[in-house]
DNA sequence: GATTGCGGGTGTC
DNA sequence: GACACCCGCAATC
């Protein structure tokens, strides 16, 4: 949509301010519930929409007292990694959700790497001019406005859901065997060559499972669905200022199913938990927060396949937005488009950054986070929250192109599955 | 036990 | 005054 076509009141839901003495009121649809908001974005959701209504990210954010009753603020609190940098199977990376309470996080703190038994290390956010990002909740009228004031500098830690699964799975391995016998009673499920079945291994099963967009595993878990077409190519443009987008409610919308599959593969949500995995099909309406996603990081120079925000669905998103593909022709869209090769598994520990200071930590990870190659249809490195993958080897890449096809064999075992976990994968896949 | 929202209070700019 | 941050409390999960 050009801005010079705006009407008034769509500029009036565009141009409004988290501070404002009024908000905007005419909105005609708010937008699908962004589960990792970043950068300087708004959004207006439903007043009824479960998730906005419990100020839900899946960043750690902790409440922030900004002495002002009617506007909600929380600052971001970083990620807990491991101060030895270490990498378990497949290069995936600890990234910890921290604690929101102050003692729990001073404890967790004290608590030691799940993968290298080192110590772990809080990295702050300050990407708000060295102060962490903040977001701003506002309930007015019928919609609860949402801002947030900086880009995360860090990579993005475990969801609650996940950080809760592993500690459930931590306290008792009955539960560990029970998340297990919830994923399809599946047999597949098995620790790579080497490894023990560990919690770990069952987080790696959990998020690498299924991936799921933003607003798919937003309503998986255990939020109430939308009742109604949430977002818009309004809303769209409202955040990025960016048009032209079909409405994803609409299957006939204009939308190039390949262009969208591409863009759709930069996303950024998953399913994190069993139960979220076991839930029935789903007519997904998804797309827009990826699409957001990949045009923010469009607008912002970034190469979103490099970027750490990057996608991952196991979808065959030829089908988008409704169909579900016949299982004779999902293999070949359903891998296609990943244009790299596996990173070699790797276990070790990185000594050259133990302990450092933060600034050098964040020096490391721009760096990594830069070297990162991650297939679109798998997870992406910040995707992943507590493991993430990497090559030892800096890539450039392209947009991905119906050429660059992928063996799904390999993939699988680059995902660390072997045939059996393709089957579980599939099948939790009822999309295809 | 952990999270969340609220609010009093302090320090800095 | 704006902002970040600390702390405690109560309700909730």
């Amino acid at each position: 949509m050009e801005p010079g076509n705006l009407g008034a009141e769509d500029k009036e839901t565009l141009s409004w301010d988290i501070n404002d003495m009024k908000l905007p009121q005419n909105v005609k649809k708010t937008d699908w519930f962004q589960e990792w908001p970043d950068a300087y974005e708004k959004h207006i959701y439903s007043s009824e929409d479960r998730s906005a209504q419990r100020h839900l990210s899946s960043w750690a954010m902790r409440n922030t007292n900004n002495h002002n009753s009617r506007i909600l603020k929380k600052s971001c609190l970083g990620v807990v990694v491991c101060s030895r940098d270490c990498s378990a199977a497949e290069g995936r990376k600890v990234y910890l959700r921290p604690a929101i309470c102050d003692k729990a996080r001073q404890k967790q703190q004290r608590k030691r790497c799940p993968n290298c038994d080192g110590p772990l290390k809080l990295i702050p956010c300050r990407g708000h001019g060295g102060f962490p990002v903040t977001n701003f909740w506002r309930h007015d009228g019928r919609f609860i406005f949402f801002q947030s004031k900086g880009e995360h500098d860090h990579p993005k830690p475990e969801t609650k859901l996940e950080a809760e699964a592993r500690r459930a799975v931590k306290k008792t391995p009955a539960a560990s065997s029970s998340v297990c016998s919830k994923l399809k009673q599946s047999p597949q499920i098995k620790p790579l060559p080497g490894e023990t079945p560990s919690w770990e291994s069952l987080t790696w099963s959990l998020q690498e499972g299924v991936q799921l967009p933003d607003s798919y595993s937003a309503h998986l878990l255990g939020h109430a669905p939308q009742q109604k077409a949430p977002n818009d190519g309004a809303s769209f443009s409202r955040s990025y200022g960016l048009g032209g987008v079909a409405d994803p409610a609409d299957p006939t919308s204009t939308v190039d199913p390949l262009q969208l599959h591409e863009k759709c593969s930069l996303s950024d949500s998953r399913v994190s938990s069993s139960e979220d995995l076991l839930q029935p099909s789903v007519s997904g309406v998804f797309g827009y927060s990826d699409l957001q996603t990949w045009n923010k990081n469009m607008a912002l120079g970034r190469n979103p396949l490099n970027d750490s925000g990057g996608p991952n669905y196991f979808f065959p998103l030829t089908s988008w937005p409704y169909d579900c593909p016949s299982s004779q022709n999902t293999s070949e869209p359903f891998f296609q488009q990943i244009p790299l090769e596996p990173p070699a598994a790797k276990m070790s520990c990185h000594s050259l950054w133990p302990n450092q200071e933060g600034d050098l930590y964040e020096e490391k990870v721009r760096v990594d986070f830069n070297n990162y190659c991650s297939p679109p249809t798998c997870y992406s490195p910040q995707e992943d929250p507590f493991l993430l993958p990497y090559t030892s080897q800096p890539h450039q890449y392209s947009l991905p192109s119906k050429s660059n096809k992928w063996d799904f064999d390999e993939e699988m075992r680059y995902l660390g599955l072997d045939h059996c976990n393709n089957e579980m994968l599939l099948n939790l896949c009822p999309l295809r």
